[in-house]
DNA sequence: CGCCAACTTGATGGCTGTCAAGTCAGGTGG
DNA sequence: CCACCTGACTTGACAGCCATCAAGTTGGCG
């Protein structure tokens, strides 16, 4: 009965997800995509995986095969030095890929780690090339992703290379508020999911830091902050934190 | 005649400048490819250009059409803040690619400028796609071009989060000598193209601290600064100073 | 020869890191 | 159900690294 259900499950869970029926389709690898052409890319998607909060997508080092898509869930990348230093390079959300670093020496350049409970998407690295190389759409968004987390990157160097604290914080916010409103979600309000010291490692500032920074916005009546959940009460205030300076 | 020596010099250096006779064949674009495939690369680069220091190749907002392959030269990226900061996202030598950035929204989205009288192929990006969907080679080595990049970017994200001024100037440095390195030049001599300045926007300091850092290293045997000229006179010295820290 | 940009060096200050103590919330086990 | 424990967070005091401001030097170029 159990090993019943649980088959039932499995079927649902693959009916569901399937990228023509996925609500993300207009985020994710399939944008822009004709009906027929979203289903060559369903096929080559065979494994959907759940990942638990805490748990390893992929390690730095480990052999590269396939790029993820993120169907729900919340995840960080991390790069580590040696000495025991890190670096979170990004936090990605529901529609987004991962893995695309792994491509170049065909091992993982950094660490994915789930932040919450999370469902991904195996889309094998080989089987993409071969279909890129028949659907042009397919190909041409494909490389428009690669090279939109180049830009991502580049801001990311201008926030460490140029920005005070607060600035990047207020800069991180308004990100994050802008991408769960692409999700459907309110962009005043949402749950961080990752901790004072991830937020940091990713801003290259100490938790405290970011903790004050947090506690000064909100004496300022910016936003609210109730542990992770944040509320947003003033945009137009943090956006002009970034604004007028210099 | 002055017409005429200068269309000599044309299709000379016509010849010289093809795919197949170029020396960076093995660090550019048509790395790992038959000599029939570099053929097909040849083909679709038409243009190549002549970029005098100080010029701009392309300026963040400016419409996407090719990507370049540096031939001879010295480009430096990088993107503005409209309160006039700037950060340097990178330094870029023959071999190497530019435009990677417009990809994603068909519009440049950083400066170009070159820090030395240069030289790049034009490669319309609309003809290396149509390329690569038959060479399934090239298709790959454009991937992990891409990803390169992305990886590349992560460690200057780990550099400007977590370093301190010294670990990222030898950092710096020692990346400068491996490239030159690749590129059949001493790995202990090599003249910068840049100014403090810029090495300071791209580190994520100040021109000053460049300076003294460079000074720093001098009194310590590790190199020897002569304006733009460095030395380094004691390799595992530098690295020393990224390992043992905590 | 003189000008100017690039660079060096010194003095000072401020932002953020470090260290420390205490609070809060959630989860576990008795 | 509650007490306890632990990880996450907040807040304060202090210090250090690097930015800022300033003055002077160097080298290249017209």
């Amino acid at each position: 009965m159990s090993r019943f259900t649980s088959s039932v499950d499995m079927s649902l869970s693959a009916i569901k997800t399937a990228c023509s029926n996925c609500n993300l389709r207009e985020l994710c690898l399939p944008f822009g995509l004709s009906d027929q052409e979203v289903a060559r890319v369903d096929e080559l998607i065979n494994v959907r995986k759940r990942v638990k909060r805490g748990e390893n997508l992929y390690r730095a080092g480990s052999t590269f095969e396939s790029i993820y898509a993120i169907r729900t869930g919340f995840f960080k990348t991390y790069v580590l030095l040696e000495d025991g230093r890190d670096q979170v390079t990004g936090f990605q959300m529901a529609g987004e890929l991962l893995g695309l670093d792994g491509i170049s020496t065909e091992r993982h350049s950094c660490n994915a780690v789930a932040l919450e409970d999370s469902e991904v998407c195996f889309i094998p690295f080989v089987r993409l090339e071969e279909v890129s190389r028949e659907i042009q759409t397919l190909q041409h968004h494909f490389h428009k992703v690669m090279s939109r987390e180049i830009v991502r990157d580049h801001g990311v160097m201008l926030l460490l290379g140029t920005m005070r604290a607060e600035e990047r914080l207020a800069t991180f916010l308004l990100n994050l508020s802008q991408r769960f409103t692409a999700r459907g979600f309110s962009p005043a309000e949402f749950n961080l999911r990752m901790t004072r010291e991830e937020i940091g490692s990713y801003l290259g500032l100490k938790l405290e830091t970011v903790s004050r920074s947090f506690s000064r916005f909100q004496e300022e009546g910016l936003i609210s902050v109730q542990q992770k959940h944040i509320r947003i009460l003033n945009i137009s205030g943090l956006k002009n934190l970034l604004d007028h300076r210099k």
